[in-house]
DNA sequence: TCTTTTTTTTAGATAAGCCTAAAAATATTT
DNA sequence: AAATATTTTTAGGCTTATCTAAAAAAAAGA
């Protein structure tokens, strides 16, 4: 059985590998943990160890099939409550990633399945990220981000790139939520700044915004 | 904050001062604890020196005003989750111990008001153990024991003392449940033992077993 | 290429929570 | 009351996960 902090490696290990090809830094590790690149050095070794990375030293790291699917595991878990938290309890989008932090790493697999069941099998968390299934795998697809869209193109927010506490609070704050239909009206090449209207509201985000919402046409 | 060892030796030294008035010896907590008594010297330690017990060396320990109301929260998070899991999960009564053991660590106090409000504010858990409110009072009793009843007596089995494992299974073996409406037929005086009728069944079940079962007249 | 800087690893400490073995205090027998 | 047994505490070790400081390797710059 794996500790909280392997398991928080391996969960994070697996996002920093979802955004690049190549081996991943034990800098860029120990920054994503906020620890000290020597607190990850031990841990990485141990993960190897145990069969969890292919580490080599100075090299680089990357998680092995095996690791993958433990970290699968417990980013299914972390979906799934965030879902509950939202769906069942009332909490909003911006206020379940902590809660969630600490229950995804409840051991029980009958627990884990049937909370999805009485979740009714959902395909994406709050934050319109994929629920990976029982063997790890993620069927769902997160969508093209808004950043790509054209003007006059419209599409329905499915979900956010980096659900950030402060992301989040701006997109509550400027009124847009998941589910809601943009339409792009202008594209500013300067700063690929994107005017949109979302509820017959007209709104400027920034490129950097616009990067981080997924969209589905329709 | 408490590490999750500190809230289980908390816990568990609430639930050994519910049985009787001394000072709790080490050796007790040690085995309830399922550990060595050196082990549980030094945990007893280090809540003293947190306020959280009364220890005196050689002398005994019980819990401060601080720490019962500590445990107190333990006790309410664990109930109301093992309610969760039987009630809207559809884990049974003898399932659902070990995980919310893990459960009643999650550190949110709305995470636990809101489940309260969920689970529509339920007074028992599933083994009929009252569950404390959000000031750590316990307002709900949990009634006589069926040991207690005399012949043609009856009432509703609304808990169980010591929910343990092999009680619980065996309840289910023999089909007794919460709920059931319970008449006691004849008392063995030579060895305790209960002949009752349920649901028009006809049981004896031994004085040991019958001590272990709230009842609520009617 | 040879320095210099940056990254990564190693060495050595620390705190929590557990252990075993030994010592000290308390309780029980004779 | 003395001897013996039991309980409890202390001493010292181990593992996990973290840290700082120093050493080693790799990358960048002159
Ligand atoms: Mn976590
Ligand atoms: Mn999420
Ligand atoms: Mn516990
Ligand atoms: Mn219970």
């Amino acid at each position: 059985m794996l500790s909280q902090a392997e398991e928080n490696y391996l969960k994070e290990i697996y996002a920093l590998g979802e955004e690049t090809e190549e081996l991943l830094s034990t800098n860029s590790i120990a920054k994503k943990m906020r620890t000290k690149a020597s607190s990850a050095t031990d841990m990485l070794q141990k993960l190897a160890g145990k069969g969890l990375v292919d580490y080599t030293k100075y090299k680089g790291t990357r998680l092995s099939k095996e690791g993958e699917a433990k970290a699968m595991a417990i980013v299914r878990k972390h979906r799934l409550w965030e879902t509950f938290l939202v769906a069942k309890l009332g909490f909003s989008w911006d206020e379940v990633h902590d809660i969630a932090e600490q229950l995804e790493h409840i051991q029980s697999k009958t627990l884990t399945n049937r909370l999805d069941a009485f979740l009714e099998y959902p395909s994406h968390d709050p934050h319109g990220h994929p629920i990976p299934n029982t063997n790890g795998k993620i069927v769902a697809s997160e969508g093209i981000i808004l950043a790509d869209l054209k003007i006059n193109e419209k599409g329905v927010l499915v979900g956010v790139k980096n659900a950030t506490d402060s992301l989040l609070k701006y997109l509550n704050k400027i009124n847009i939520t998941i589910g809601d239909t943009i339409k792009v009206l202008d594209i500013e090449p300067f700063d690929d700044s994107v005017t949109i209207d979302n509820n017959a509201q007209q709104i400027t985000i920034s490129g950097n915004v616009a990067k981080n919402l997924y969209i589905k046409y329709r």
